[in-house]
DNA sequence: GTTCCTTCCGAACGATCGTTAGCGTATCCA
DNA sequence: TGGATACGCTAACGATCGTTCGGAAGGAAC
């Protein structure tokens, strides 16, 4: 539709990342769209909404990616897709990706609550194919959910930081579902604590 | 020795891991110290000078973790004592570390190279831990050095995001480890990709 | 042909930014 | 007694910040 509206979100998310929040300032943005910083302000009520458009759009990216995997697939099945499915989105949409990882504690007021509950409730759907894997009977029963489920998140999450933009994420994402899965120890050697 | 300079260093840690670093104002520093900002020039030359010492004060205590463990050790505890050491630090100075981890971005100049430097150091030291254990043959002789060293990393890196201050991470670093170690597949399911 | 919508301009606003300068103290060592 | 050292003050600097305002060009809609 809009096109000036789009373009400013995009470069906003882009600055935003490069930059961060609060070093990318109102005349930085119009700068590098070749106008004059008040007119920003024909599109937007405030830097803060530019902010929160490329949070939802990071929020939408991630959670729209964990939509298209199929429900009939055994566990460790989507545990695999969703953490493709994350790093894609990483890869693919990073700018956006890192405002909604990195800098959406700059948020204020209400948006920082909602972020906060868009977060939990993406956290909680990769918690689950953890329970339900180990429920199943595909995991071990001894599994610890939790500590499955953060390792999982922080690889994901920490991603943004050195991935570059339009990597091949899916053999990665592959390199550590193995781990995850099989662990690097000889399958022989007894388990020890 | 200096008892305000070190009070400075350590309340800007904290505010830079708070509110970020360009959302920290010397004025607020100031302010947080009971002073007027003026006066803070007495014990620094500039705002990026407080950057630069939190990150340094982070970049040593990971290193000094990583140094009391000991040689002698088979590879898989020193991975695991590594990893206990990482989140011992997070946890312990979660603000020089979420300087270090976070915030060194804002560094400008050749103290940006030298972080980066640094950085790349540490990384190497966690890689290595992975490579000797392949090479004794502790370790699966098809595990992939790079994609576990990101794996642990990035968990042991994203902690700052979520660990609370001063939490007992042992534990945490063991069932990490655990699963790193051993996967969450049961033991006599066969291994399929 | 008037009205609307989008887009932008130029100029200005009050506030805040990091930093500097000159001047006071108090303490402690020679 | 003198001089350095550490720590603080007040006041101001130039710059930049996010935001507002009135006006205006251009095209689309009715």
């Amino acid at each position: 539709m809009a096109t000036r509206k789009t373009e400013l979100t995009r470069l906003a998310a882009r600055l935003f990342a490069e930059r961060g929040y609060h070093g990318t300032s109102i005349g930085d943005l119009a700068k590098a769209l070749g106008v004059q910083k008040g007119s920003l302000y024909a599109h937007i009520e405030s830097k803060q909404d530019l902010l929160y458009e490329a949070m939802s759009e990071g929020a939408r990216a991630f959670h729209a990616a964990l939509d298209a995997i199929p429900d009939d697939l055994p566990a460790t099945q989507r545990i695999r897709l969703a953490l493709q499915a994350h790093l894609r989105v990483v890869a693919e949409q990073l700018d956006v990706a890192t405002v909604f990882i990195r800098e959406w504690r700059y948020l204020e007021g209400d948006r920082a609550a909602e972020f906060l509950a868009e977060r939990r409730r993406y956290e909680e759907r990769f918690r689950a194919l953890f329970r339900e894997g180990r429920e199943l009977g595909e995991l071990r029963t001894d599994v610890d959910d939790q500590a499955a489920t953060l390792l999982v998140l922080s690889a994901a999450n920490w991603a943004y930081t050195w991935l570059p933009e339009g990597a091949d994420t899916d053999e990665l994402a592959d390199r550590f579902y193995a781990i995850l899965v099989d662990g690097i120890r000889g399958y022989s050697t007894p388990v020890q604590r």
